[in-house]
DNA sequence: TAGATTGTTAATCGATTAACAATC
DNA sequence: TAGATTGTTAATCGATTAACAATC
């Protein structure tokens, strides 16, 4: 097996593909890098170099076959989808996260949600919500290997703690603090009020422009 | 006034920096690039670049003054900050968004949620949740610039029209589509299954090498 | 002074885009 | 054939990192 490097930008592509081809009608069977360049707002030929990385050739007049794609791209991203997800912090952002559905959709197997005090929540789907103390087990039992950190900045580098001490390897974090954590853990830091602080400075940015 | 181009992998650690800033202890008052650096996961020779574009000089034995750095960096982010905001969908994420912490303590200013239907739906916070159809008069009178989606995938481009159409100049979308809006208008997408699925994906290939 | 820190200039890296030849 | 599409090679762009001289 080559290296065959997956850019981290790429990786983020990748759904979006597979997202965008599940949505055709059915009786789309062929389809061109370009049409799918248009669809997402993305240049043509990146389309082309991505698909490339994770297909097969196309067909120089009628590009690519729909099905044939579909299946490319859920099998790069099969092993990534098919490990278990838990939530740690089941307050309004963890539990939205637990019940939010499009992760469903994209084959993504979330599985519980944890707190300490993780008394009169529900959930609207029915997932679980346990104390933190069955986090040791639970992981163990569901070879769990994927956590979302969605607790308050003060208690995320102990979620985080508890979370590598389960075997956890890889960590959305959405807490504003930086996390510290083993190097073979991957740490991917979502931060929402910088974020938006982002967007709001891009929209002046813009009028300064104009 | 020059271009002074702040980029935006800047505009993303702006915030970042003000957080850390002000996270410290008052009797802090001198500190270098090198600490920052350190406390962030960052290099320091970026953090030196990224706090020279917004602020002054810094002094060569000690540091630059924190309280200064503070200041400089709220000047850049206040036009940014001072934007009315407002959300679209009063599912479980726009609920969770609306009441977010994080954002008051960012100087964000968000302001209520709309729906279509906002019946029985409360905000711990206490934000109002207003019918689409007041969506307009509140936007001309709070002067709203930005504007989040957080409606389903087949609800999202009808309520990026009616944003547009209200004036919003930024738009933040956390459904997994791409929107048609005018040049003028900042899009920010948020692909949340995206990005679990990018996490899982990043972990994988770890595995790979290892 | 020596050492910590600064800002700047040049080098590197990674990703995107442009140009083009190949093919059904 | 002509035209739409492909994959690849080279050019560009943007951001990060390395190297270094300057200063308190």
């Amino acid at each position: 097996m080559e290296p065959c490097r997956i850019s981290k930008t790429l990786m983020r592509r990748l759904p979006l593909y597979l997202n965008y081809l599940k949505s055709l009608p059915d009786t789309e069977h062929s389809i061109s890098s370009t049409s799918i360049a248009n669809a997402l707002g993305l240049g043509a030929v990146q389309v082309r170099k991505d698909l490339a990385k994770v297909s097969g050739e196309g067909r120089c007049r009628t590009g690519r076959s729909r099905e044939q794609l579909i299946q490319d791209l859920e099998n790069s991203l099969n092993l990534a989808t098919a490990s278990a997800i838990i939530i740690v912090g089941a307050g309004r952002l963890g539990m939205a996260l637990l019940d939010y559905r499009g992760f469903e959709e994209a084959g993504l197997n979330v599985l519980a949600c944890f707190d300490s005090d993780p008394a009169e929540k529900q959930s609207e789907t029915g997932k679980p919500i346990y104390s933190m103390s069955r986090l040791s087990s639970f992981c163990k039992y569901y070879d769990v290997r994927v956590g979302v950190i969605a607790v308050p900045a003060e208690g995320a580098q102990s979620a985080c703690d508890s979370l590598v001490a389960c075997g956890i390897q890889a960590i959305w974090n959405f807490a504003p603090v930086r996390l510290n954590a083993p190097d073979n853990v991957v740490i991917q830091n979502e931060n929402l009020a910088a974020s938006l602080t982002a967007l709001c400075l891009q929209l002046k940015e813009n009028h300064k422009k104009e």
